[in-house]
DNA sequence: GAAATCAGTGTAAGCGCTTGCATTTGCATC
DNA sequence: GATGCAAATGCAAGCGCTTACACTGATTTC
């Protein structure tokens, strides 16, 4: 086996530069430990020999990888994109290395991914909201790997997350629409099955039109999977009504961008014949005329906070508070005010 | 040390079982070499036990992670968010984990990036483009670290990739444009610095002016960072020249859709007051009035390839081809035929 | 000036797994 | 029943690193 062309090690790296294995760890891990003149000696022959420290051998004598695994329902919405671009930036920063599975929104692949990055040696894991098997906590705790749930602000689950309030947020959107005079109202939601926060968003509708003397119960609510041809489906079921909804609010904003399309597409004009919002504030949201009205959320602002809970609780820093982001309403030309 | 509580390692799955370590390893491994009733046997300890691999030390042992790395520009473009998830679900299916980074679009970054994939032990590189220093592909090589690029189709470089012709792509777009009857045309490109597609698509279009009389050189280009807003600024410049531009190709839609709404910003209409094409068919480009006409890039297909292609280098099966994807003309509202 | 202390470094024991090679077992063959 | 062979299994040597502990010599303390 031809020696030269081999991966150095860090006994190679001892030998050139006169001094123990453990020298040189100490060198790369905690220099402060090593006396200036060694470390000279030992960084130039890092550096000559362009030694990299091996990644397996590092992970098992260390018993930790750097490694911070995300399971999200897709990077093709561009919430989760944004919201995980932000997280790895500030992952990076800290010295970590960003894992990254996606769910599809199914909680059966979301369990696998789950064992799966675990078995890669992921230090600490985030996951998007807290609707999920208790068995799955259960495994996590076992194995002391730290979770903390994103998207999310339900204090009282206990369990540690960086979020925002979706019942509240959509209420408070609803009470706007309310006090713009709309009494019927229509939802398209997302599937709120093992989606809290879709299902949370639902919840707060409904605070709304209750608090409003309105009955929730006759709201009508169609629950599709995210995505535009879905909302454009789902609007034009909905005017088919007999007494079609004045305002149509979606669970997200491509729901909402669908619904202007498919409102468009049956000749309505928005928000002249029909008013419609959104959820999420994504860039689409202003791009397309009229803009819609939607709540914003602070995805990077998100990203970035759950990263550095993550490491905070990796390294015993903390154990994992619950955090929460502030939303605000982004009223835009898609939502008429029928006082006006 | 409680033992109690500590994670099963293969040690006390052999003892459970009543066998080696090596058979169970190989139970796990190349369950072929072993005899159906001892894998019974060994697998009910397994689950038993609850017993999941130590990364680390299989890693070590084994000298491969199972891990394949990508590098893209950022995660918050649709084009690559969609790639990276097709390319992430085939890898899954396929026993890899995905290694995330972004660069930016900065080589320093990438560069960076790169060596920290290695040295956390990526058994492959997927990358963007071919464009970067030439000792970055060197030092892969003598780690032995299979690179594929994406979004490239070059086969001159002889570097292994999935991907599609750039320029011929945007030459087959400008040529329409011609031929719908425009002469004055201008473009709006990302930055072409390190970034070869961004670069193969300005030639193409200068391809297409040269190869039907009419002066590369004349044709205004402004290059601007990706960004709806820098879209729409380039394009009040470019319409305040004295003979304005009749059409405004952009680099990619999220350019054109910037244009789009620059122009409709200044009260022109699009594709009476002038043209837009882009370069992508982002769901966007569908989603604008009027809709964008661009390239239709298959995105998800090259994620899936480039996967299967990578994995087979990782592999040995292969040792890397250039794999040409095909796109295709989708000419929709915003571009004007003016022989029509 | 001896004892105590301490910073800097070395020694060597693992970490949990894979795998080449040696050994055992099972079975067909004579 | 002895023999030979292949299949199944066990043995044990690493893989490259971190770190507890031991050691050395210099510095401080009384």
């Amino acid at each position: 086996m031809s020696q030269l062309r081999s991966v150095p090690t860090l006994d190679d790296v001892a030998r050139a530069a006169g001094v123990s294995t453990a020298t040189v760890s100490r060198c790369l891990n905690s220099p402060e430990r090593v006396v200036e003149d060694t470390r000279k000696r030992v960084m130039s022959a890092v550096e000559h020999l362009g030694y990299t420290p091996n990644f397996g051998a590092r992970v098992m004598a260390a018993r930790r990888t750097f490694t911070i695994g995300a399971i999200i329902p897709t990077m093709e919405n561009a919430i989760f994109a944004r919201a995980l671009q932000a997280f790895q930036e500030e992952l990076h920063a800290r010295g970590y290395t960003l894992l990254v599975a996606s769910s599809a929104y199914q909680p059966e692949i979301e369990e696998e991914q789950i064992r799966s990055l675990v078995a890669r040696g992921a230090d600490g894991l985030l996951l998007i909201g807290h609707d999920r098997d208790p068995a799955v906590y259960d495994y996590l705790k076992s194995r002391e790997i730290p979770v903390l749930s994103a998207w999310v602000y339900l204090p009282d689950t206990g369990q540690p997350a960086v979020g925002f309030d979706n019942r509240r947020s959509m209420f408070a959107l609803a009470q706007q629409v309310i006090d713009f005079g709309h009494r019927r109202i229509a939802m398209i939601s997302g599937i709120t099955k093992g989606n809290d926060r879709a299902a949370g968003r639902v919840l707060g509708l409904r605070d709304a039109l209750q608090a409003n003397g309105l009955d929730p119960e006759a709201m009508p609510v169609i629950e599709t999977p995210y995505g535009v041809e879905n909302g454009a489906d789902a609007l034009r079921s909905l005017m088919q009504a007999d007494a079609p909804p004045t305002v149509v609010m979606c669970g997200n904003d491509v729901l909402a961008v669908g619904a202007l399309r498919g409102a468009q597409d049956m000749g309505l004009s928005v928000p002249q014949d029909v008013s419609v919002t959104g959820f999420d504030d994504i860039e689409l949201a202003r791009i397309v005329t009229p803009q819609i009205t939607t709540v914003h959320v602070p995805h990077r602002e998100m990203g970035r906070k759950a990263a550095i809970a993550l490491v905070d609780m990796v390294e015993k820093r903390s154990t994992g508070d619950v955090v929460e982001l502030k939303s605000s309403l982004q009223i835009r030309g898609s939502l008429r005010d029928l006082n006006g």
